[in-house]
DNA sequence: GTCGTGGTTGACTGACCAGTCAATCCGGAG
DNA sequence: CTCCGGATTGACTGGTCAGTCAACCACGAC
């Protein structure tokens, strides 16, 4: 209600309105958060949203992109590191599981409203989506090339498992189904590393590998 | 419009309504699938779908339900058999992708509604989702104990990493993201077991597992 | 033929909410 | 002080549906 008197108090409220809209759909959801509930969040008028925003779908889409560009950037700023695979997919497994530490609202978000939303949202973001499992794709086919991997599965495959396993664990922790807290988040980058690499890993025993075809 | 006259024509209404559903969620996702379309794509009058279900998500929950109670006796079936731990699972990954193969709209429902939504749907169903994690952290649990499968990731997280992997392969297929056909689903099976069980079959060559603790 | 019951119909209602817009506020330029 | 334009406000509109309900129908019992 009342203005501090020497402060202008909040310069942005563009991103005012875009943090509220994270607490809102984060608590939720995206179909049953009004824009309304987005504005109350925020302390600002319901119109004001559409006056930075087009639509409700913008605010989500603006939260979506920001977040998952910084992604992009990181998994290719890794695999440009001279770094065994399996260190550069325990970088990128600790990467994602840093920003849910630091803000699961915004994780829970994207995953459940975008990327695991196969309509609408999941949808019209796909490319972007794509792009990563391409990246990590390109990291196990280098793999692969120089013998650290083994080949008994595509690059895409494994990118999938890998990207699978993280967003199923984090997934866990917005479930509540799985406990959270400092130590798990860090036995969580080992165990992912851990189960998909060890099937990946060149070092193969003896194992048959009696797969039909 | 017109009835057969020798045939009472469709014999089981409440039958028609769910498959009816699956189409349509499957085509416009559950929200934006109104009442309405169930009952078009039925060939039935709008109120009948109120006289079987007491709501709209009664559908869904219908339609999950029925599936999952199905999954859940079959991984208990599989368990039972006496089989090695990796055959049971990639018995389990077959069953779940015979069952895309044949009914790719249901599992699309199913996984996109339900089983990947965290809000809504998923939270209801949780506690059946989690039955499932917990049958096949029992497979692996029990393989551990025998040796068959070495121990560096706890049972709940290696069921969470298998399970994670199926599902994406299925998102994958349900985005069009992944080719899909005859082959593919073949292909998938191996290589979610190839890839989930090579990080956990006991077999462990000289890597040095310096992970912490 | 008449009656009754359960299945079936679809127009209608009530609630909800995204998006609009005319009015107001505020700070800086002149 | 006045004026201007962008920021801000929130009441209001239009459209959409989920769910209701009174009527209708078909068929077996008597």
């Amino acid at each position: 209600m009342v203005a501090q008197p020497s402060k202008p108090a909040q310069p942005d409220k563009r991103r005012m309105i875009l943090d509220a809209a994270v607490v809102a759909f984060a608590t939720r959801g995206f179909h049953a958060c009004r824009v309304s509930d987005i504005a109350d969040e925020a302390n600002v008028a319901y119109g004001l949203v559409y006056h930075y925003f087009r639509s409700k779908d913008e605010v989500l889409d603006t939260l979506f992109l920001e977040r998952w560009n910084v992604l992009l950037e990181v998994i290719a700023e890794i695999d440009a590191q001279p770094l065994p695979a399996r260190e550069k997919l325990h970088a990128i497994a600790s990467f994602i599981i840093e920003s849910y530490r630091h803000d699961p609202d915004l994780m829970k978000v994207i995953i459940v409203e975008v990327t695991r939303a196969a309509n609408s949202f999941g949808r019209t973001h796909l490319g972007k989506i794509r792009e990563a499992y391409a990246l990590i794709a390109d990291i196990v086919a280098k793999a692969q090339a120089e013998g650290s991997f083994r080949s008994a599965v595509t690059p895409a495959f494994a990118a999938l498992a890998f990207y699978g396993a993280i967003e199923q664990v984090l997934t866990g922790w917005i479930f509540d189904a799985l406990p959270q807290g400092e130590s798990e988040f860090d036995e969580a980058k080992t165990f992912i590393v851990e189960t998909i690499c060890g099937g990946l890993d060149a070092v193969r025993p003896d194992r048959s590998s009696a797969s039909s075809a």
